[in-house]
RNA sequence: GGAGAGGUGGCAGAGUGGUCGAAUGUACCUGACUCGAAAUCAGGCGUAGGUAUAUGCCUACCGUGGGUUCGAAUCCCACCCUCUCCGCCA
């Protein structure tokens, strides 16, 4: 969420800034509402204050044991108006705040302004195209010829976008996982975290998935007492419930920076890209992810970003993966983002990069949707900035590990770094 | 699932219809005492919003949402959450 103050002194700056990402702000709408809203609270607060007054004046009197009908009278009528316009002021400041929550982060200064992927810009490649003597096979048909991955069960069991995996792919599945969080807790400071898997709707609006993206996810409906009716969701991103820690807190000076890591499922309804990435594991309704969080001093948030950015990429370095990374324009960053790096790994069998790992600074976007804030030197709560990353999406890097240490007769060379976790195997073979 | 207790400021904890935005303690800040510190004493110290720039005034906020009332932290209703005991259970 943008700060209302901001909007209410340079409604054309944040316009323009918005308008970068291809946002059109109704900035003649904004300002009918805020003409609007500052008559009627003006009048409501006033009759607030007369309702308040007068009704001590009441008590005062009652104390004395003089009469009160005249005031009372005067204070009933004063009532009257106030409910009225306290209905008006109430549907005011709710479709402020529709309007408020349905605008997207304003892109940071450094972010370059471009319409579309198209006009991202790539940073870095980071080591070299593997070369093969043989024809390359995809993830799916390696997978499915050692007997590890199975769509069809999958589809049986549940549908579409779903996999199977067993034998040793599971167990490669498993040690990425722990490679990963043993990689970040031990070497990058991060403190693992084991959190819900199913949230409420208040920590989805925290991180900016409701109230405009409830279509991506799934829903789980919720009978509570007396017709009550709550929703659960199931997090797309273990972003969601591990930000939403710090939500309604005030966190003090000295702990920050927080730096977590998790482990969990992810879950995407994927409505709205049916028929993309239909074939294999790159596009799943349920896939694991290692996420890293950290909330920071506002001063600290872009090296930070930096910093996450690294961690995310030594994964891949440890793995001996080619990749690049990427900075994405105003046009492509995502809704609650400031800035985003994409890090996209080398598939050879699709003679392309593929995204694995997108690492974004909020800067305060989240933080003020959840009122997540710390003690400022001045004593003072000030809102954190929120950043996160994947490091990184496990189903993806199983796919990359696949496809680039296979060998003539399908057969899968294990990364040194994971033969630990996988009892010191070295080739996945059928 | 059953029974009970409770949710108040950074923390602890009073407050059962009017001078309560809220005692008290603690933490924190400033000053005094001191060579300095501790102790002690004095003062300050919630969040958000409006107005607009005045050390000003006003409004809202005591789990959440409704209701009663001239007036609600306080009374009524519903819900959520926490704790204790019993039952069940991985």
């Amino acid at each position: 969420m943008l700060d209302i103050q901001l909007l209410r002194s340079d409604l054309e700056g944040v316009a323009t800034r918005l308008a970068t990402r291809g946002f059109v702000l109704d900035t003649a709408r904004f300002h009918e509402l805020e003409v609007q809203r500052k008559a009627i609270q003006i009048r409501t607060q006033e009759l607030q204050s007369r309702r308040n007054s007068s009704s001590k004046l009441i008590g005062q009197a009652k104390a004395k044991g003089e009469d009160t009908s005249v005031i009372m009278a005067e204070v009933v009528l004063v009532g009257e108006e106030l409910k009225k316009i306290e209905v008006q002021l109430i549907d005011l400041q709710d479709e402020l705040q529709v309007m408020l929550e349905g605008l997207p982060n304003m892109p940071h200064g450094s972010v370059p302004v471009g319409a579309s992927e198209a006009d991202n810009q790539e940073m870095r490649r980071i080591g070299n195209v593997p070369v093969f003597d043989f024809a390359v096979k995809d993830h799916v048909e390696l997978g499915e010829a050692l007997g590890g991955l199975d769509f069809e069960t999958a589809a049986r069991i549940s549908g579409a976008r779903f996999s199977v995996l067993k034998g040793g792919l599971a167990r490669l599945h498993r040690a990425l996982a722990q490679f990963m969080l043993d990689t970040h807790t031990d070497q990058h400071g991060y403190t693992e975290v084991y959190v819900p898997y199913l949230v409420n709707a208040a920590s989805m609006r925290g991180t900016g998935q409701l109230p405009k993206f409830e279509e991506d996810l799934f829903r789980v409906p919720r009978q509570m007492g007396e017709g009550g009716e709550q929703n659960f969701y199931l997090i797309p991103t273990a972003e969601v419930p591990v930000t939403n820690m710090v939500r309604d807190e005030i966190v003090p000076l000295e702990q920050l920076p927080l730096k977590f890591v998790a482990h969990t499922p992810c879950f995407r309804s994927e409505a709205g890209s049916a028929g993309r990435d239909t074939r294999g594991m790159i596009r799943q309704h349920q896939f694991d992810k290692v996420e890293l969080v950290q909330m920071v001093h506002p001063d600290e948030s872009c090296a930070a970003l930096e910093q996450l950015l690294g961690h995310a990429e030594t994964i891949l370095q440890k793995l001996g993966l080619h990749y690049r990374v990427v900075r994405l324009c105003t046009g492509d960053i995502g809704f609650s983002s400031a800035i985003t790096y994409d890090i996209e790994v080398w598939l050879p069998a699709q003679d392309t990069y593929r995204e694995i790992s997108s690492c974004s600074s909020f800067e305060a976007f989240q933080a003020r949707r959840m009122q997540a804030r710390f003690r400022n030197s001045a004593g003072k709560p000030e809102l954190l900035h929120t950043l996160n990353g994947s490091g990184l999406a496990v189903g993806r890097t199983l796919v990359a590990v696949l496809e680039n240490y296979q060998l003539a007769d399908g057969s899968i060379v294990i990364p040194d770094v994971l033969r630990p976790y996988m009892g010191g195997m070295e080739k996945l073979t059928r």
